[in-house]
RNA sequence: GACCCCAUCGUCUAGCCUGGUCAGGACACAAGCUUUUCAAGCUUGCAGCGCGGGUUCAAAUCCCGCUGGGGUCACCA
């Protein structure tokens, strides 16, 4: 049986690599009908904020992960405490300074990576440092491994620890975590050893890297799951997106249901290689899941961005906004662009784009022709795509301009921007009333 | 610095295991079609196996070295 587990440490926000760390293990875990464990390590009782392990589940959640069973490790010290006295008492390990430490023995390491392969760690340069920190045996800086910590001299146990011990009960058969742990697995395969467990096998995953080189952080933009959620992004685009960073269904599928990436899924098919995350392509991934997304399931995603950001809705109906929404289904690549762009549909005192009124309103026979397209425009007792384009025609017409002389003026009028959704559909949206006075203001 | 990991277009990747297809796709970029603008869509283009040695009839693919990038070296997790 599978089990896998996802550990984060509640001290910040559930950011985009540890989002990636916690798919793959779920995916692995619901593609071979195992177990997925969410264990909170929680064991710094300075850094850990309720805020943040709330914040982890409500994203995770969000992302459409579910787990099987959750474990806190604040309410497991009496395990840890009792594994580490236990290895005192066997004499594998030792007390020092009222912490507990481990007796690491000279040896190699080696360990099989799933995703990687044979790894090798040689501990024979192990460093035995006196009191000040000064090596006694071997050479200086060549230390592969100390005695680790196992319980600190506060009494809270350290995390290489309560990991091994909480793998070793829970029964983890299999440790997907970043490749920044490849250094640490040496040292807990040698606590496996002492506490007479069998390691789990490990697999460990490439990192995510920033735009500029390095791990992506805070440095290279939004990194936390629930900026991206605010940013009015869909939980399937970036579940879509974060999946392809490391791996790939095969063949030239980019665009994949998490049913049929779950039926294409394995490990072996993980990279090794380090990927450097591309906000352009989440944004175009994400376009592809707005623009095939149901009307009305995309209106509903749109309401409830709304609700959550507390926009102002100005007394926008549901029908209403189906409508905008289809003129920008194939314009967004999130929410926060909508609204952006169709700004000019829920408030009059939208914003002109710089420069735009001088050079649109400004024109000779703007006056006019606006003048009498309002006419036109209230006189209509049927105000549709047909009607309002008639009414239009016959502006040019009479005004002997062409349709382009027209149209642009009339758009930055209505939107403040030179570009948008076809100028009709834009009027209808808008309604006859808001159409006609938004003219009158220039002329 | 020591140890460990990694290396295909600018970016994400397929291909590598089981050597032999013009090294395929996507994002971005450029051009065109369409068009009242912008998107979307369609067509086309640009662009890559880090370097050097081997092994082999044949190397992106196997081996070694170099270079480059990344990670870890806490009584943080």
């Amino acid at each position: 049986m599978i089990k896998v587990r996802f550990a984060p440490s509640p001290t910040g926000y559930l950011h985009i690599g540890g989002a990636r760390t916690a798919l793959f293990n779920w995916m692995y875990a619901r593609a071979q009908k195992g177990i997925f464990v969410l264990r909170i390590e929680d064991t710094d009782q300075i850094r850990s904020k309720k805020e943040y392990e709330e914040e982890i589940l409500k994203s995770m959640k969000w992302l459409g992960m579910d787990w099987d069973e959750l474990y806190y490790q604040s309410q497991r010290f009496d395990i840890y405490r009792e594994k580490a006295e236990q290895l005192v008492k066997e004499g594998k390990a030792y007390l020092d300074n009222g912490a507990i430490l481990l007796k690491t023995p000279k040896r190699e390491v080696k360990f099989t990576d799933l995703i990687r392969g044979d790894i090798c760690f040689d501990t024979t340069n192990f460093v035995t440092r006196d009191a000040d920190g000064n090596a006694i045996t071997g050479e200086d800086g060549a230390d592969v491994l100390k005695d680790e910590v196992l319980m600190k001299a506060d009494g809270s146990p350290a995390y290489s620890f309560c990991c091994v011990v909480d793998d070793a009960l829970m029964e983890i058969s299999t440790v997907i975590r970043g490749e920044d742990h490849i250094s640490n697995t040496p040292k807990q395969i040698i606590m496996y050893d002492a506490l007479g467990f069998k390691p789990p096998k490990f697999a460990h995953l490439p990192l995510i890297m920033g735009e500029e080189g390095g791990r992506l952080s805070k440095r290279h933009g939004a990194v936390a799951v629930s900026d991206y959620r605010r940013q009015g992004f869909l939980p399937d685009a970036l579940v879509n997106y974060l999946m392809l960073l490391g791996w790939s269904p095969g063949g030239d599928q980019e665009i994949i249901s998490m049913k049929n990436a779950l039926q294409k899924f394995s490990i072996k098919k993980i990279n090794k290689t380090a990927a450097v995350f591309s906000l352009e392509k989440l944004g175009w991934v994400n376009a592809q899941y707005i623009k095939n997304k149901d009307i009305n399931e995309l209106t509903d995603s749109i309401l409830n961005f709304m609700k959550e950001k507390e926009f102002e809705t100005a007394g926008v109906t549901k029908e209403q906004l189906k409508e905008v929404v289809k003129l920008y289904k194939s314009r967004m690549h999130t929410f926060v662009e909508f609204f952006d762009r169709a700004d000019f549909i829920f408030k009059d005192d939208f914003k002109f784009d710089d420069g735009v009124q001088e050079q649109y309103l400004k024109q000779y026979h703007v006056r006019e022709s606006f003048d009498l397209l309002a006419q036109k425009l209230a006189n209509l007792t049927t105000f549709d795509l047909k009607s309002s384009e008639e009414a239009f025609k016959d502006v040019v017409s009479k005004m002997n301009i062409t349709t382009s002389d027209l149209v642009h003026p009339v758009r930055v009028a209505l939107t403040g921007k030179t570009v948008g959704p076809g100028l009709f559909e834009t009027m209808v949206v808008l309604g006859k009333e808001k159409t006609v006075a938004r003219l009158k203001k220039h002329f």
